[in-house]
DNA sequence: TGTACATCAGTGAACGCGCGTTCACTGATGTAC
DNA sequence: TGTACATCAGTGAACGCGCGTTCACTGATGTAC
């Protein structure tokens, strides 16, 4: 009967008794849970039953539920740099605009990622993969504003920092309110209209 | 016994067998559960526990988990909309600066109040008093926006709706990070240097 | 080319635990007469 | 002033459920010789 059924899964995917990609199969099936019942409703088990396999499977690859979401998370840190990136923006005028734009665009895509990479108090913050992960985001969004500033003066030391936050800010407050609002529309004109009226705050023009 | 321990309870706090104020004192132990173990931790059970009542009396007073968490909410937007208020707010030079920092000041006294205010799939959607409660919070923003924009020139209809949502995403995206990063400087120096580079591109000044 | 062995990935039964819900109850309070 | 009764607030035992964790196991894969 055992053998009978890994027989059966083996026709049915192709790819035997040692799945080959379950850890990413795993992710897929949390990101699915999240999406129908919010990060309350992520167990191992509830991973395991959609991923159709047994419960001790995503303790074998995570290790608990912590484990889990710190993965997803920076999963999420590194689909939000690739995002921020401004060949993957259309609509962006120069750099930092695409940083902006490529965040809130982000977090309409994948909410899910997005709500799970702010709760630090659910995640590993020791992980070396999120670490890295979420450092490579903060400093995209950096340059991006470094570089934009010096397209109309340079920017003086202790004017940056204070200009990053407000960026930071009104692109994570966006994107926030955004994705707990369950709004409908993805259009991103009110968000290109509200960067635009910050363009002479951040690069003093 | 079960009159004896009664009895005793009478003795210790002298409001009797009759709680007289276990709904509030409910919500406070919600909020202790939840600034030391998160959303995640807090159930009926535990709720009723650290108040030291039968875990039947939490389902009494507020049915289930959301219509606890619902009642904090709500209780949360309320506090928001006195702290935002001119008068509660020493350092601000006018309304908005007042509204802007208030919010903050706000996140940073009762981040477990403003973390489970934005958890919109946690909470009971139709309740009166939340709906209340949230609306107020917006139009005190709104109005103090609309109240300094009046000092210095006139805001067109179609330009206000713009400048409400950059300086909403402002302050609540600076809220938010500072609630989820556990920044231990409670100082609005960061904050007041933000809200005054915006003072140009909501102002129109 | 074949064999032996170590390692890895996933199984499935068993466990104890805390949860929400139900329900009959009990004591306190307020009101009608 | 006293009595009877309805209502409200909270109790505590019982239930079934899903959870994380543990553990002995089994099949697949890779490597050494």
């Amino acid at each position: 009967m055992k053998c009978a059924s890994r027989l059966i899964a083996t026709a049915n995917n192709g790819d035997g008794y040692h799945h080959g990609n379950l850890r990413a199969a795993l992710l897929r099936s949390a990101e699915e849970i999240i999406r129908e019942s919010g990060v309350e409703g992520l167990t191992l088990r509830a991973c395991a039953r959609r991923a159709g396999v047994s419960h001790g499977a995503p303790a074998h690859h995570f290790g608990n539920i912590t484990g889990l979401l710190t993965e997803f998370a920076a999963e999420g840190f590194e689909r939000l740099t690739e995002a921020m990136s401004r060949k993957n923006v259309d609509e962006a005028d120069d750099d930092l605009q695409a940083a902006g734009l490529g965040y809130i665009q982000f977090a309409m895509r994948w909410p899910e990622h997005f709500r799970v990479m702010w709760r630090t108090e659910l995640l590993n913050q020791e992980s070396p993969r999120l670490r890295t992960a979420r450092h490579a985001a903060q400093q995209l969004l950096r340059d991006a504003l470094l570089r934009a500033g010096a397209h109309e003066r340079t920017l003086a030391g202790d004017e940056l920092a204070p200009r990053f936050q407000l960026a930071a800010c009104c692109v994570h407050g966006y994107a926030s309110l955004w994705v707990e609002g369950n709004r409908r529309s993805r259009s991103l004109d009110d968000a290109k209209r509200m960067l635009r009226l910050l363009r002479t705050p951040l690069l003093g023009k």
